[in-house]
DNA sequence: TTGTAGGCGTTATCAG
DNA sequence: CTGATAACGCCTACAA
């Protein structure tokens, strides 16, 4: 018997030493698909026990040509709701045995083509995607071209050719902006994330705009932001606010936003709900802890982590890309204000 | 030139014949190290342009025995804390050219290990982990016999010979209590994520019964809560806030649990701060946001996560493994309640 | 300066 | 049922 080297520096050469069989014997053991004596096996086992081996998924990836990890891309973690889904993902993902590679993008293209670059480096099974424009995207057009399976997750591209979990934005917004209506308020606008950076952001809106019509109603602004930076707008939500025609509606495009929102107006001694409604977007955890509480959209995040993944193994076996749309609910809250009646989600 | 495949298919024998070179070459022009002649290192990365190519870390991975992979395991990314600190691992990761790759122990210790085991099997370059208990931990023990390299991120172990990124917990516990106490509190109870889930939330209850001991005050009530399930405490919780000698200060073993008994407070009509001053840990981005906004610790995560990736680099180099002690903050807030005049952090 | 060849740990093929 | 062996993609002596 060898000298018991590290855990990390064993391979199935050393079990096979220990074990007084081949090397083959060993990993026909590990993998358990071919037909082993009973004896063999236990020998083996018992090594591996000994040693306290554990296969080295390098050689064997290498060999296999393909690994049983999941590279996964999300704007940020520091946005609950993408955690959420990356829960998900990680439960679907040690279900079936596999592991995840994580990076972020900061809502930056450049960094998001960097980055599936990089997860592609490691010959990842497939990949789990949320990116800024799901819709033109030169990285997904490359992983197209060369068919190396994913999904996407938040996005809802308008083409039907790439495989997504996700839920219907735009009547989600509409639903979203109903609920405000419904609660009697008039003068509505919407605070959203930079559409370059979020074509959910955008999709949002469009429900917004819709909702509006609907309603024959105007909009009395519509508010860009920067997904990190929203102190520096301070003053321009300032001033929509105590403008000429202020809103006394907002409908924001993530609950983050609306609770950063919340807090903005808190500061400015302007009442929620009573002088200005709130909904958010996301259902984040938190978004019910608040008081008032956040009226919002409810994404079933770790459902669509999950799905998303199960969708992926799919395509790996040759399924068609599909478009999973998962329900929605709309969760009233305090922030709501007005009389609300609230709408159910689809 | 022969077709060309899909981007994830190509090797660098690709490139050499595309390029008319050897493999050899095609290997040093892409980690510039050995000397090459400039015309045939134009050839070469103007073949791996057309090509699309980017070398497998597979082949790479397995011909070097180790990964530029850091293995990072954390409690759960539904706590912003926790995904606040991964965030700062993929900044260090990304600036140095690593991969992360994640997995969550649901604050279970059979999962931690199960995790880590997986983690190991990719023979990661280093792990940076966040366990139930640093101080006795049968898988640290491997880690240590076998000289894996890693290092603790929130854990603050006894013991000094393994390496964390932290803060003083107990000091920081300790503080809290101050400023509870400061504020005129005179009845104290602490909610705590279990102790065996948690050495952290251990630590801080020694720092509450230090800074309890100073003050010549007694415990009203240690309520030890699991991170999931704080609901099904909700009657328990009610029982302690409305006992005989009910708690008017709470000190919480992490912002989310306080976020909780916020909410759980507020629906039992206990006002914070008016009947109930509150004090978490933490220091998570949405406890600014809320009103009254949580006083709290605030831990420095993001650089936690920097650090700690910066210092798992240095014991690759064989530096000795350090205990980083990292400054912390109290940040005042509304849910303090009192008169406080809020101590300075160290 | 460049090419040839061996081997990292694993699995699959092919004999026995 | 088991063993020897050839790859997988890459890097690095060693040769030329």
């Amino acid at each position: 018997m060898r000298n018991r080297a590290a855990y990390s520096k064993l391979t199935i050469r050393d079990v096979a030493a220990e074990a007084g069989v081949s090397i083959a014997t060993v990993s026909r053991v590990l993998n358990g698909r071919a037909p082993i004596a009973p004896e063999t096996a236990a020998k083996v086992r018992a090594a591996v026990e000994r040693l306290g081996f554990r296969a080295n998924r390098t050689g064997r990836e290498l060999r296999a040509g393909i690994s049983r990890t999941v590279g996964v891309l999300v704007p940020s973690l520091d946005n609950p709701v993408f955690a959420e889904s990356v829960t998900g993902i990680q439960e679907a993902a040690r279900d079936a045995g596999w592991s995840v590679l994580i990076a972020s993008s900061g809502y930056d293209v450049e960094r998001e083509n960097e980055a599936i670059g990089n997860l592609l480096s490691h010959r990842v099974g497939g990949l789990l995607l949320t990116v800024a424009d799901a819709d033109r995207s030169a990285t997904l057009d490359t992983l197209d071209r060369e068919q190396t399976p994913y999904v996407l997750l938040y996005n809802q591209p308008d083409r039907d050719d790439r495989a997504t979990a996700t839920i219907d934005n735009v009547a989600a917004g509409r639903d979203a902006t109903r609920a405000l209506i419904a609660a009697g308020h008039r003068r509505l606008a919407m605070v959203a994330g930079r559409f370059v950076a979020s074509d959910r952001s955008k999709q949002r809106h469009r429900g917004f705009s819709e909702a509006l019509a609907e309603a024959r109603l105007e909009q009395v602004a519509l508010i860009e932001l920067d997904f990190d930076a929203v102190a520096a707008f301070d003053p321009m939500i300032r001033a929509v606010l105590t403008g000429p025609n202020r809103p006394t509606g907002l409908f924001c495009s993530t609950d983050l936003l609306a609770l950063r929102i919340m807090a903005l107006l808190r500061e400015a001694h302007v009442a929620v709900p009573g002088e200005v409604g709130i909904v958010g977007f996301d259902g984040i955890a938190v978004g019910r802890l608040m008081a008032p509480s956040l009226a919002t959209i409810v994404q079933p995040s770790r459902e669509m982590g999950r799905r998303a993944f199960q969708h992926l193994l799919a395509r790996l076996e040759g399924a068609a890309p599909e478009q999973i749309l998962l329900p929605y609910e709309f969760r009233p809250g305090g922030s709501l204000g007005g009389t609300a009646n609230a709408p159910q989600g689809e």
